[in-house]
DNA sequence: AATATATTTGCAACCAAGTTGCATTAACGA
DNA sequence: TCGTTAATGCAACTTGGTTGCAAATATATT
C-alpha cells in the first residue's frame, strides 16, 4: 500500500467529485483540470482514490472510463451491482441506485456484473 | 446503404463465425487474419455485417471490442438484452441466452442494456 | 527552522485500438 | 471482355491510456 498524502490535486479532484453527483469521464476530467495539473497526475489519483473506496469506475460507451462517488463501496470491496446510466442525448452519466438481479448460473460463477443503461434522462424526455 | 459483393474478405469473415460459437475480439481477430486481410479491412467488414444484422458487438474488458454470432437479431434491430459472459481465467467471451430484465424508470427511458458478466466459465471451473 | 527521505508530479515519449484519405485492385453487370 | 463502382491496402493519423525518470514537494526528525 502507498503511504497518502494530502496534496493539493489530491484535494482539487475531491472536492470536484464531492461538488458533483454524476460521473465523470477521465477525458472530460483531464480537460477541466488543464491548467491545474497534468494528466498522468489525474489517472494516478483516480486510480489511488478508487483503491481507497472513494469512488468507482466503469466503461461507458466505447470503453471510455467514468468515475463517480462511492456510496455504499468500501474500500477493497466495491458494491457494483448498480447499474450505470447514459443519456444519449445530453451524455450525462449517472449511478442508479438500483440492483439489477442477476440469475445464477449452473456452470459457470459470476463474480461481477457491469451494467451499462442507454436512453434518456429526465432532463432529456421533454 | 452499401452495394454489397461477395468478396474473398468477406467470405473468410464469415466462414470465422459459422464455424465458431464463442466471441471474437477484434484485435484477435485482426492477429489471426494478418496475411490475409489489411486490419482495415477487417473493422470495415465487421461493421458491414454488423449493419447487416449478422452478427453484433459489444464492449469487453478494458471498453475492447467484441463481436459475436446474432442468434435472434434482425437486421436494424439487434435483439440485445442478453448478457455477454467474460472468463476472468481464461479469457473467452460468449452470448448468454438469458434474459435479463431491466426495471422501468419513473423519469427515464431505457433504449438500450449493455451487460458483461465476468466469473469462471465452465471449463475454468474444476 | 533546516534537513533528510520518500512520495507526488510533470514531462515526454510511448503503446495500442481504432479511423481516415486516397490510390489501386477486384467484383460483377452489360 | 470491358467499364463501372465497390472493396481493399497502405500509411498516416487520432485518441485514450501508460511508463520511466528527473524534479518538486510533503512530512518526520533533529
Amino acid at each position: 500500500m502507498s503511504i497518502k498524502r494530502k496534496t493539493k490535486s489530491l484535494s482539487i479532484i475531491l472536492s470536484i467529485f464531492e461538488n458533483r453527483d454524476a460521473a465523470l469521464s477521465v477525458v472530460d476530467l483531464v480537460e477541466e483540470l488543464k491548467g491545474d495539473m497534468n494528466k498522468t497526475t489525474v489517472y494516478r489519483i483516480l486510480e489511488r482514490l478508487e483503491n481507497e473506496g472513494t469512488i468507482h469506475s466503469f466503461s461507458g460507451t466505447n470503453g471510455l472510463k467514468w468515475y463517480a462517488k462511492c456510496h455504499q463501496c468500501s474500500s477493497g470491496h466495491h458494491n457494483d451491482v448498480h447499474p450505470h446510466f447514459e443519456c444519449k442525448d445530453c451524455g450525462k452519466v449517472e449511478c442508479l441506485e438500483v440492483n439489477i438481479s442477476i440469475p445464477n448460473f449452473e456452470n459457470r460463477n459470476i463474480y461481477t456484473a457491469d451494467i451499462l443503461l442507454k436512453g434518456q434522462c429526465t432532463d432529456c424526455l421533454s
